[in-house]
DNA sequence: GTGAAAGCGCTAACAG
DNA sequence: CTGTTAGCGCTTTCAC
């Protein structure tokens, strides 16, 4: 059973490829064809279960209909959430989404998009990026994609950005932990420690921790790989027990993170650490389940999928690709 | 600037097009090119960083080097974790990863395939279906497109899958329970209650509180609904308060659910089920961080990404479509 | 060993 | 209002 195409419809119909073709893409009224005409086609077409061959349509018309998204890591709740609402959005509008992870590997993230763009021809692009400067995205050969950046800024790149108060959340992250009288508070940050959201968060603890009149200990900020958390988490807790210096507080950076690190207070190995007080970058569930209240900070995944696409569909239906940054509100949840 | 093509590469060279093609795709020696010819072919594609037109390509061809995955819902850490994985093995044979979620929506999901397969042109389908019987994917027009489905089977459907064993993972999980001298164990099953998975679960916990000689009781099985978690959780846990007949353990059929009766649990107004014993099937990190030990069952998700992706790539190099089912082993986690 | 030419199925000038 | 026609960039048969 050969797929069927215009060229059996226009023989079903007796109209030319193109009439039909042009009624099937909604051009009908522009073309002036009679609504009875219009009418006949559509229906001919809907019972004979006519779909077009998007190979074809593709290679005439340079559009994929297809969205690239890019994350360091799609198993991680906060990215996943963001490409399910990211997804069932795109499906609406008719478009389609392929899902990559970088592992934070820079040179991956380049290969993805020269990918995505070069070789699968996306019509467009989310990516929360890795990189350290804007140089690779402004090459020529991007400059007819868009992009909407999600989550990270790219140095010194202009672009569409859908981000979060990453500074302002961890001043009123560490502020909660100030206010429960913590003096001694230790920062576990993630590598690649360039990330625009790392760096902000990082500047806004120092600053919380600076207007409470607290000098910024350098020994207490520690930074942990990515690919290798655990093993980095123990390390550093085991630094702080030989020097003896058990920080009050963890202000912990993402939620990955905070999930390593809790799975490993609870061992009687590192039991040392148990009340310690913690603020966690991010709100996952298991927050609402431990006993130990962990403050928080809930983002907006759902809106940041939002608008988002919505930049991203703005720009494809012939809006100006215009650079701009939509910082959203996240949630400071006290425990 | 224009994309580069093989019209440029040909002139360039002072070879045919086809030439050039053949060499590019690996053909050179089937076609008798001499080896330097090829060479040289390769070094100027790849030193001018040609990269063939996909959509050409793919309209020659019919093939699309896409992979669809459809799963229920694509943030739940069960799906997510298969995801990556799928993508980063498909990346490494030069495919590329559609994810889309169902919602446990039978039309959803029809909708997909078809999109997927008439319309993507996908060259194979990684499927976790919500669907109750075969009919749909016996339908001729999906013949031609490999397909491997993971996780659930779809009730007479002759196919590839890639499954654990349900039955006794739910057996073992509430032999565990029997074993902590629960006597009263609750069932919190999940809808749709079609999901092969599902029924599985059901009958193993069934058998294993037969075996220890108990009567299995309907009353103590409840189903909660997949789009609405939460508020079916606390109705069911409103029911047995009611009814005065608090179980004294509760076997929960996945991790999505058992985050929401473990949330529901910690309020003081269920605080009454606060030493109801949990057995859950999934395991997730959750479990090692919470103080109530929470005995579970891991599934290898890595290992079903893999093996899904090995048998569609099997089939995608010319292997005979087989319609083989492997069962994966899963690890009970006594806690 | 190599090249000419046909054509995958569609869209969009352009012509009437 | 409607149809003819020329490609989009690639692969592949066939011919030399």
């Amino acid at each position: 059973m050969r797929k069927l195409q215009l060229d059996d419809l226009s023989k079903e119909l007796g109209y030319s490829k193109t009439l039909i073709s042009m009624v099937l893409n909604g051009k009908g009224n522009q073309y002036g064809i009679s609504k009875k005409t219009q009418a006949l086609v559509l229906d001919t077409a809907a019972r004979l279960n006519y779909t077009p061959n998007k190979f074809a349509k593709s290679l005439r018309t340079g559009k994929s209909y297809f969205i690239g998204l890019i994350v360091s890591d799609i198993s991680n709740p906060f990215y996943s959430t963001i490409a399910k609402r990211v997804e069932s959005l795109l499906f609406e509008s008719g478009y389609n989404l392929m899902v990559c992870s970088t592992d934070e590997n820079e040179e991956r993230e380049k290969l993805l998009v020269d990918m995505m763009v070069n070789q699968q021809g996306v019509d467009g692009l989310i990516i929360s990026s890795v990189l350290q400067n804007a140089e690779f995205y402004e090459h020529a050969r991007f400059s007819k994609t868009p992009m909407v950046f999600i989550d990270r800024v790219v140095p010194l790149h202009k672009a569409n950005y859908v981000l979060i108060d990453n500074y302002g959340g961890a001043l009123s992250l560490v502020n909660q932990l100030i206010k429960q009288n913590c003096k001694k508070i230790a920062c576990f940050a993630i590598t690649p420690l360039h990330l625009s959201t790392i760096e902000d968060r990082l500047n806004g603890y120092r600053k919380a921790i600076q207007n409470a009149g607290i000098q910024v200990d350098p020994a207490l900020i520690r930074s942990i790989r990515f690919m290798s958390m655990t093993e980095d988490v123990e390390q550093e807790l085991r630094a702080f027990m030989e020097t003896k210096t058990i920080p009050d507080a963890i202000f912990v950076l993402n939620n990955h993170l905070a999930v390593v690190l809790l799975k490993l207070i609870k061992t009687k190995q590192y039991s040392v650490f148990e009340n310690v007080k913690i603020a966690c970058f991010d709100d996952i569930e298991l927050f609402n389940i431990i006993d130990k209240p962990v403050t928080s900070l809930a983002q907006p995944m759902d809106a940041i999928g939002k608008v988002a696409v919505d930049k991203l569909m703005a720009t494809l239906a012939g809006n100006q690709l215009t650079t701009s940054s939509e910082v959203l509100p996240t949630q400071l949840i006290e425990r």
